[in-house]
DNA sequence: ATGTAC
């Protein structure tokens, strides 16, 4: 049944409006440019209630120059201004860009590689597998890269993305094809980035970080989409794949802050009729909108060569313990859920120039978009869902039709029901642990507190989330894959 | 998320 108010909580009122879809009306507050629409079921409705992400979606809603609506994915939580799991477009030739609408962590995004080995092949290897990982690849807050980068061989990386680490021998010629823009993303301009920013990158390049970083040994549990799945390279149960999930570190935080700051100081005193001081914007066709805009690409490109090196490092362990060669780990994709991308897109009719911001959600093209490239034009390019750490992640592509649903857009992993706070509060390291030990998932972490607060149970149940996504006409899902040894920061 | 902070 269509049309009929569903519910009322924190005076929020939602209108069912097709399956799996929800409205919330021009009419709910003054000042909303077009509705809010939230793709979800009953039961998770009550989540989006228990936080700020249904306020933060309307306030998205008023801002100048957005296009059609301002959406939340399945997995949506409140976030800095904007919501976490949520989407928003603002016309190009008259609208903004907001790094709330980004987030700090730019560029934060998944990388999924597939070997040919089976479950069986590494099980008796898996721990020592791990451990190689986990001392190769520097996790956790604050530790340092190897690596250490002069001023122009950051310039290099903010500029050419993945194409540095691919010279340096740090990976494939063949991953530019299966990463989102070939790992290149412009106008990218270092001089827009400021030298701290800069500073606190230099020493990051291959590391994975902290929070709900990760890199995951997976297997293969399902294969959804057989067709798809083959063309991505996924063949059969137990295949083995690895998965990254990490962005552009301290660098991408250290810009956010940078343009939130420049951006309140110049233009704070002019928007003071904002809703919420932290989706603070430069509008379009000014210097400011400019600067953020090659900033934000530079950040991105150093978060791609960032999961491009892991990548390289992960190659590197397989072959020193497990005898593979580098080409026999194949990267499937890599793709950002924190962006902000200049797009084309039919609105009223009309194909119009947009500035789409997914923060928390995954770009999910349906076939017939140039930016799938040759690789992926009759599939679409593989949408990456990170999960919980013990539980699943999956591998979806865009469904026909979500251009006009969510301009293209898709859930981003299970998203958080529980704050930090609450998750140590309510776990036990040890028990967590040996929980995720007795389902075969080796972990290792650097520190305790990564334990508690990734607790699974933190976490919203992927599965039921994917299934919303798929239910909603956003993406549908290829594969599932389960850990089997887990680094975390 | 982040060298836990204007």
């Amino acid at each position: 049944m269509t049309g009929a108010p569903v519910g009322k909580m924190r005076d929020i009122k939602f209108t069912r409006i097709a399956d799996y879809t929800y409205e919330i009306a021009r009419n709910q507050e003054e000042g909303m440019n077009v509705p809010g629409i939230l793709f979800s079921d009953p039961e998770m409705l009550d989540h989006i209630l228990a936080d700020q992400s249904a306020q933060q979606v309307i306030n998205v809603s008023k801002l100048p120059g957005i296009v059609r609506a301002s959406y939340a994915m399945p997995d949506v939580h409140s976030g800095y201004g904007f919501p976490i799991g949520g989407v928003a477009a603002f016309n190009y030739d008259d609208g903004i860009i907001s790094p709330g609408g980004v987030g700090y962590d730019i560029n934060c995004g998944v990388s999924f590689l597939v070997t040919d080995l089976s479950y069986d092949d590494i099980k008796h290897r898996k721990r020592e597998l791990v451990d190689e990982i986990f001392k190769t690849v520097p996790s956790g807050l604050g530790h340092r890269s190897e690596l250490s980068l002069d001023n122009s061989q950051m310039n290099e990386v903010m500029t050419e993305g993945i194409n540095w680490a691919i010279d340096q021998g740090m990976g494939i010629s063949s991953d530019r094809d299966h990463t989102e823009e070939g790992g290149k993303l412009m106008p990218a301009d270092p001089s827009n980035v400021s030298n701290s920013a800069k500073q606190r990158g230099k020493n990051q390049l291959g590391t994975l970080g902290a929070g709900n970083h990760f890199l995951e040994i997976q297997r293969i549990d399902q294969i959804i989409d057989k067709d798809t799945a083959e063309k991505f390279g996924i063949t059969k149960r137990d295949q083995i794949g690895i998965m990254i999930h990490t962005g552009s570190r301290g660098l991408g935080h250290q810009v956010a802050s940078d343009y939130i700051d420049l951006i309140n100081r110049k233009y704070g005193q002019d928007e003071s009729g904002i809703p919420d001081r932290q989706l603070i914007y430069a509008r379009t066709g000014t210097d400011m909108f400019d600067r953020y805009f090659a900033a934000m690409n530079a950040a991105a490109n150093f978060g791609f060569c960032n999961r491009e090196i892991i990548s390289a490092m992960v190659r590197k362990a397989f072959s020193k313990i497990m005898g593979t060669e580098e080409d026999e780990i194949r990267l499937v994709y890599s793709i950002a859920h924190n962006i902000a991308k200049v797009e084309e897109h039919v609105v009223d009719g009309k194909s119009i120039k947009l500035i789409v911001h997914r923060k928390g959600a995954t770009r999910a093209f349906p076939p017939g978009r140039k930016e799938n490239g040759h690789l992926f034009a009759e599939t679409g390019h593989p949408v990456l869902i990170p999960g919980d750490m013990g539980t699943a992640s999956y591998i979806m592509v865009g469904k026909e039709g979500n251009m006009d649903r969510s301009f293209s857009s898709s859930c981003h992993g299970a998203g958080r029901m529980m704050s930090r706070k609450r998750s140590s509060d309510t776990f036990i390291a040890s028990a967590v642990q040996q929980n995720m030990e007795s389902r075969d998932i080796y972990l290792r972490t650097a520190s305790r507190k990564a334990i508690v607060e990734e607790a699974p149970g933190s976490y919203k149940n992927v599965d039921m989330v994917v299934s919303v996504t798929e239910a909603a006409g956003l993406a549908k899902a290829v594969a599932r894959m389960i850990p089997t040894g887990v680094v975390k920061g």
